[in-house]
DNA sequence: TGATGTCCTTGATTCTCATCAAGTCAGGCA
DNA sequence: TGCCTGACTTGATGAGAATCAAGGACATCA
């Protein structure tokens, strides 16, 4: 019941969801107090496990969710078994991809995630009565498709090392977005497993760059997922920036 | 100027731009034929030749524009000089990026390129007045990062066979959208160096690769640049699809 | 006709990362 | 306490792609 104000990063927004009791952009922020609570007349929130699924990939989803906290994954799969991860939600983001059918990818949550979920269609029904929120959405997805094309320079242009160091430097920057000292330290939302499917590795060549930048004294880590970072800027460089 | 139907796929959209003389999906297709009046005055064609620059990574950008004819891609550079294509435009999408200061990606001619360009204050005005346009918007950018996610599962994880055949395919879509038959040719919109850079690989590796489909059968080459490809099935084979 | 330049292909070698296989470590539980 | 399990690390080896280096193919131009 205790949400945690910091998990929010993105606090310009002035309204407070009924429903999610919390303030995030995905949605709630472009509605009015009218809007907020007709929408949580139709909301729930869930909990859910790390590792528990949102969406699949070619199935439909009947919600959209506004993800409270906690990370999620959304990865794509080939015929034979081989998996990338494309993308990861941190809250406040939205979840959900409208007007379209299919997901195209599939959600799962990568630490325990906490989520507010509402039908499509009552979504739907407030955009056409609210272009500001169909604004929202518009710059939701502009963010997300820059990320993805600077993950697409990592994938296809990046060595392990920057690749990892890269990594690093993308958890850092989320979860202290506005950090202006130049160390840093968080846990790793993920295994080695999923770290080396988000970067295109297996999960022996993550484990030996970690080590790499562990002898190096770029890194430390505690207990397989505590990061301390001393020096940004020298991450940063490991990361071909 | 007679500009061919057929580089328009689209072709659902009701309303000719008096400007582009050419129907398309990117922003006129969302107009009224007041506005599009209006858009005319302002707006201007120009035809570039293959290698122009359309927009700088962090130049900021005064026009949009729609490609009338032609194809753009879209890259990323590092420092160092190591690039990644990350994305490629065909006629008629919709070339700038709403609400953005900058680019964020560099825009450059790959074949020879006709497009219609006009400020960006007048269509921002526009889209004021006109939620349909901004859902026109929406919808492009909800496919482009669907592509780019597409796209990151290849570099992240398949091999250099299956990325060159993926390439090819990907052309072949979007030259013959609506394609029935099981065969197709077309020629390629790029140079070897410009297919490496999509696909994070060399140009050797992509020549030989490209050798090896054609000792297989799966595609022929003439003249360097002009493929068929007498079963697409087995080309997706190839892909890893 | 030959010289030059660009783009592409092919060959030889090197190096990065994947694969295969142990081995380590911490937590849970009898 | 010792065993078990799952997640991670480390080591040895090999495959695939990069790199380095020639060698075509084709167009332009003198």
């Amino acid at each position: 019941m205790d949400i945690q104000r910091k998990d929010v990063h993105n606090s310009d927004l002035p309204v407070l969801c009924q429903a999610c009791e919390s303030r995030h952009r995905g949605v709630c922020g472009a509605l009015t107090p009218d809007q907020l609570l007709q929408l949580s007349k139709h909301s729930t929130r869930r909990t859910l496990e790390p590792g528990a699924e949102l969406a699949g990939e070619s199935i439909q989803t009947k919600t959209y969710s506004n993800i409270i906290s906690g990370v999620v994954k959304l990865s794509k799969m080939m015929a034979d078994g081989r998996q990338q991860i494309v993308g990861l939600q941190f809250a406040p983001d939205f979840l959900g991809r409208p007007f379209r059918k299919e997901n195209g990818v599939s959600a799962e949550a990568a630490t325990g995630v906490k989520v507010c979920s509402f039908p499509k269609q009552v979504i739907e029904r407030m955009i056409g009565e609210m272009p500001e929120l169909e604004h929202k959405l518009l710059e939701q997805t502009l963010d997300e498709l820059d990320e993805a094309r600077n993950w697409m320079l990592t994938l296809g242009r990046k060595t392990a090392g920057e690749k990892v160091a890269s990594f690093l430097l993308l958890i850092a920057t989320h979860a202290f977005p506005d950090n202006e000292s130049d160390s840093v330290e968080f846990e790793l939302p993920m295994s080695r497993m999923d770290i080396a499917d988000f970067l295109g590795l297996t999960m022996e060549t993550v484990s030996r760059q970690l080590t790499k930048l562990r002898a190096d004294g770029v890194i430390r880590i505690i207990n397989n997922r505590h990061v301390e970072v001393p020096d940004i800027a020298r991450l940063s460089d490991r990361a071909g920036m």
